[in-house]
DNA sequence: AATTATATGATATGTTATAACATATCCATT
DNA sequence: AATGGATATGTTATAACATATCATATAATT
């Protein structure tokens, strides 16, 4: 996740969309984007205190969150509560289905694009069901190969 | 959900899965088969004192659902926090991956049931994601037909 | 009946999230 | 530069969701 992603990157992207990336929010953006793991809005206000010494109150986290959300520079897990910056943001952000592979463990994640024709599957199947898709996000509970190594054998799980 | 599930069904299901469904498991148990929604633990609480009069600490219905989901029961929606009683408990009770359409307005669930290629599908893009799935879980933020008809014009979604 | 295991209660606290209202900053227009 | 409106952030309180820990009650086994 934001292997490409630069500062210069992410400020010439938000001038593009024309996104007013404010000091606390390019903080916030910028953590995430360093980040190996998803993180908590709370887990950010504590890194950015003591990284910066300026400790920014988690209700303008939250808030900071919500309008990098909307700007489809974040993604709020909804299995872990906890946040991730799009893996598209300077690559080509341009982008399906995304489904959310994350690690139960370690709480890093992997955003890949579901194929079109798994999410036709789902959506007609949704239909049928007489619901309509509201979100396309896909998150699965998932553990990392690293983790996947490390776990001892009475936690071992059987693979799926 | 629970249109089949009767408390004999249940009882007779227990007692062959040889599972202690004591009277607050059964209580906790059968508000969810009877609710049209998905609950929160809180919620609960609150129906049972309401209903019964007896209050049943927060903490007991935390370990009163675990149980529940642990012995396959129940469901925990980790979408909205919220939990569902297994919709197979009296019908089959045999099942492959669930497809859970929350919908985000109502909070009614259905729970469908994923078909394998699709499921396959998905997990062979996690595996060659290097991760490993941990639970066929797969939750859906939807809407019901009730609540689509009823939606406001200025809260109109797009359907995806 | 005594012993042990299981289930539940009580209390405290941790974690995630939002409401409500106040203040600061940005920026277009005069 | 002064103004005024829009946007961004701060402050405080509280709601909503969840777990830790230790005590007590109930059931099962001897």
């Amino acid at each position: 996740m934001g292997k490409c992603s630069t500062i210069e990157n992410v400020e010439k992207f938000c001038s593009e969309q024309n996104i007013k990336l404010t000091t606390k929010r390019k903080k916030i953006l910028m953590s995430l984007l360093n980040s190996e793991k998803a993180l908590s809005a709370y887990e950010l206000v504590k890194i950015l205190k003591d990284k910066s010494g300026a400790a920014i109150p988690a209700m303008s986290v939250y808030r900071i969150l919500d309008f990098l959300e909307d700007n489809s520079l974040v993604h709020k897990l909804k299995l872990t509560n906890k946040y991730v910056a799009c893996s598209h943001i300077s690559c080509d952000h341009k982008h399906g289905s995304s489904q959310f592979l994350i690690c139960n463990d370690c709480d890093s994640v992997k955003e890949i694009t579901v194929d079109q024709q798994t999410m036709t599957a789902l959506k007609s199947r949704v239909k049928s069901a007489g619901f309509s898709l509201r979100s396309l996000q896909l998150e699965m509970d998932c553990v990392c190969s690293k983790c996947d190594q490390i776990m001892k054998p009475d936690t071992m799980q059987k693979e799926l």
